[in-house]
DNA sequence: GATGAATGAGAATTCATTCAT
DNA sequence: TATGAATGAATTCTCATTCAT
């Protein structure tokens, strides 16, 4: 009397999470064997078949989970009655936290993001973060405090700027220069430059 | 005294490289098998191995076509004797209208980039990219014109914003809207905000 | 003082036999796993084992039991003391009756037979079936009731006479039929045409 | 300029076929891999799949010709000004000589017949056979031919016997025979016994 | 030089069987 | 004793690359 149709030692479920995150940013997807991962998180190849249904479910699950961390980590403690530039920079601000404390995963989201492996589900968290957004700055446009572009441009520009701060090979980011790049963000977008 | 090592038909190469970058834009690199890429542009299997000796050499001569030519048309034009401002301007303006006109390039080197298969060649190539660009910045940066961030950080943040303006899916843009986006650019890394 | 070496929960072993027999009808022995076996017989995949050393174990007293049960069907209340003619009808109508009153064992046994799993006991218990008939053959030749012709050509003539009409997918046979089925089977053999 | 999908080496294509004609007689469908079969075929792995997109379509191909074959050899020589019982007579001697000449097709397609991974294309022409001995034998009865039974059935007695001739492994069958077969046909189906 | 059929190494996936609980 | 999660050997199939024509 199967309860649950998937398995759940937590355990190795990370551990095969762990190590395909690792692998999948060194070598690429494609260049990642099932088999390699499943050496090297120590358990059978046929047990990562359990957890997931195969390759490419494996690598949206991880997608999905990462993804979800990250917006968790950017929209924690943020303060409703806080001013709309408090708000953007903390959002901002704590982008950059999660990128410098989860360096793998945010590298991992930015490399895979908008691969062919990617599914539905995939793109729907993506969308869910960037509603988000948009009602954020829509808000803050109606208030007259942004630059008269459309939130989606906005959007764009600001999480390409601060994408861009860590996919450089050139840069070697510090903690010290977040205020520094919160800073440039927001007069990028702020109204009456 | 030709050597006549490698043939040279230029319209074979030509459309063996435009095959490639279609067929790679659309379903990624490993989902591309060559025999395809030759069945499309209309060659024999053999002869994308005579211009090219492998795969890998085949996507970064491609990578290094694009980036080639996507440079040429940023420095395009640039004359010397402009202020600071108006290069700074026109490199992005550059940058976008590249974009906007060779879409599938801009893609490519957008998608492709950072992917294990490129080789030093293709990484080179960027080098020198940035190289420009860090010199430029330099300038500025010493005439007092820039905010007091590393030039390469200025760089990530300019480029990943442009970058991001194209990459998002909800984003559909429109040549109208290159002025605000160059302004945005402007205003985030000049001083004295 | 029990051995108690092999389980016998008499349900679940018929449980598993059932569902087995049921599932390698439909789907073929090879392409049906043992995990599937077990979960539709609503026992553990261990538990299968600890009945049967392995599949092939399994499928062969399958084999043998709906073997033994058709030879015990067939022979079922015929009276030596009838002639040879009614004794041949009694037996040609016996395997039509099981036929139809059990036709996933008959059409496993037929689907099944001569396969390469089936090992050398259930290839014996077919042969026992052939030896009670060909003795009874041998009787009716040296009394001259019977066409001149080998005893185990006869048997193949028949008993595929008797298949035929159930494998083929075009006949819908009913219980209407079996007497002319009978008749026919018997001009063929019997002496004197 | 590609003109055939199907490449075509006449004599690789045989070899492939003969070879799993032989493999999946002796071993079954399920137990013969691909690569055994390439390997005793004397051409690479990958060559099976140039010719067949995958196994099933192999299995299927293979059983399709066979049936074909078996066809032919049946209806071929068939003369229309002939008499009922002289075209019954040809078309089972027919098919008992191209099972002794053709043992291993014949054994093929009795084997194989019914299982799970034939497909529509494969019922469809055994269905093409049944279609002309339906209306030859539905002919036969307007005339008063034949016994009181409907067509269908008695095809599948007559197919029925002479099969059973050939996978009883007690038979050892012999040309001397054939007449005699034929015989013991046609007395179980002809009119007024 | 150009071709594309042939190749076989290597990848994803399945499933019979085991064994710790 | 019964279980079913875990395993890895074995299988199907793909595709980069070669080479005879």
């Amino acid at each position: 009397m199967r309860k649950a149709k998937t398995p759940h030692d937590p355990e190795k479920l990370q551990a095969i999470l762990d190590t395909a995150l690792r692998l999948f940013n060194k070598q690429g997807f494609d260049a990642t064997p099932v088999p390699m991962i499943a050496d090297q998180a120590k358990v059978g190849t046929g047990t990562i078949y359990r957890y997931f249904k195969n390759k490419e479910e494996l690598v949206n699950s991880l997608f999905q989970r990462c993804k979800q961390r990250m917006q968790d980590a950017i929209f924690a403690g943020a303060e409703a009655h806080q001013n709309f530039e408090a708000r953007f920079r903390h959002y901002c601000t704590g982008t950059l936290h999660f990128a410098l404390e989860h360096p793998a995963e945010f590298a991992f989201l930015e490399l895979h993001n908008h691969e062919p492996y990617l599914n539905a589900a995939s793109r729907k968290i993506e969308d869910s973060l960037h509603g988000g957004l948009h009602r954020f700055l829509e808000e803050g446009r109606h208030a007259g405090e942004l630059r008269n572009l459309p939130p989606t441009l906005v959007i764009a520009l600001v999480l390409g700027a601060i994408t861009g701060v860590f996919k450089d090979r050139h840069v070697s980011f510090k903690k010290a220069q977040v205020a520094a790049i919160v800073d440039a963000c927001w007069v990028m977008v702020r109204a009456g430059a």
